[in-house]
DNA sequence: TTATTTCTCACGGTTTCCCGTGATTTTTGT
DNA sequence: ACAAAAATCACGGGAAACCGTGAGAAATAA
């Protein structure tokens, strides 16, 4: 079951070959006794990791053929000594606090400087947590106003997912009720069930919050009905 | 005026220090004679502009000092003669639109393949345009469904873009009034206007279109207001 | 100094959203 | 099989968005 571990190698996996490159060599240079090696595609990087264990892997959450979530797990699950580290470009809590009861090691932003990953990367595999700054701040900024203590976990359902992508492409929700077969009441019951989970108050901070935090296909699907 | 060219030398300028590093890793490989020189920071970028010219621009669009169509307008100030590619995340036709009027030579999605890319910089260098192939798709698309033939051009006014940040933060008609001491019948022309020249129908789209185009601080700021 | 754009405001009407509350039926997990 | 989660639907009311149309003042460009 479980495959050997080679030692001292990291793993990246990020979709953008450009980023890629940027930070093996990054790392390269920071670490050379290391091997790094890259993967822009995350199944790629699966085989890899059900061959071989790495000491640390750093992966985008965006990714092409999976979520980072569903690749966090599967590390997890052939190696759940992994340490990890996760990059994004988007900062948003809804992301992080998964990130973080997730368990995973790091979170830098990709935005970050060069030498602000190279610490994060010393941080972790020196055994301590690394949370970019910039999370921290907007992380506290948001515990402290909506969930003093009780942690919030977001998970949308499906049908939940299939009704935000709609709304972010525009869709009333009569349009929506016609579209799927659906009454009205059902979409108003997910809408009303959206908001709640991402704590928003109208589309416009639904749809903000879900483009922002990735939560729906990032396609030019904008369709005027009408 | 005119500083001296320097004969072959490729000058990118990102804020994301891991994509100039990524990028300048690929293009040294791909052109081995040719000098590379990367800026993180728009204005350092500027400086170095008014000193040497470069036989070729690659630049982001997003950057934190400037907007990248102010460093176009710098680069065509100090070498009309300039090559320029433009490196992009957000797909979005508006900008696409605005770039063509801008007569760049290039743009590129940054999430292509390095070597599209690289095939990128040959096109331009041998004197061609260059459009990343999803754009051509995109924009194919948005022609022929939006403006068939009579070109659009999109600028929002001053106002406009103000208004469109409280919008895409999730703020009512009446809290906007509220805050920038405006009548409601004013914001609402506004908001018509912008509606009108993005094209939408109604706030979900227009934040939709609005944060995908980049038209917004991308900055973690919605409050719940109530 | 015109001409143009931008910013400002108004009104009335229709549509859609937003909220609370409650309930039944599938589906899923264990 | 049984509990939990998800998906479906209903109703009523107030708030906000959306649309068309018109129009004066202020800033800008020519």
């Amino acid at each position: 079951m479980n495959a050997a571990r080679k030692e001292g190698r990291i793993l990246l996996v990020d979709d953008h070959e450009l980023i890629l490159n940027g930070l093996g060599q990054v790392l390269k240079n920071a670490f050379i006794s290391r091997e790094i090696v890259g993967f822009s595609n995350a199944l790629q990087a699966c085989d890899e990791i059900k061959k071989e264990k790495s000491d640390l892997y750093i992966i985008d959450l965006q990714l092409k053929e999976m979520s980072g979530f569903e690749l966090i797990d599967t590390i997890r699950k052939f190696d759940s000594d992994a340490l990890i580290i996760v990059s994004t470009m988007h900062e948003e809590v809804w992301n992080i606090n998964r990130l973080m009861e997730m368990d995973v090691d790091g979170i830098v932003l990709k935005s970050s400087a060069a030498e602000h990953i190279v610490q994060a990367v010393n941080t972790v595999l020196s055994g301590n947590r690394y949370l970019c700054p910039r999370f921290s701040r907007i992380q506290n900024r948001y515990i402290s106003k909506h969930m003093s203590g009780k942690k919030k976990q977001i998970t949308l359902t499906p049908q939940e997912k299939l009704i935000l992508q709609h709304i972010v492409n525009g869709d009333t929700t009569h349009r929506m009720a016609e579209k799927l077969f659906l009454s009205e009441n059902t979409i108003e019951t997910h809408r009303k069930n959206l908001f709640m989970k991402l704590d928003v108050h109208n589309v416009a901070q639904l749809v903000s919050v879900a483009l922002r935090a990735g939560l729906v296909n990032d396609e030019f699907s904008i369709c005027s009905n009408r």
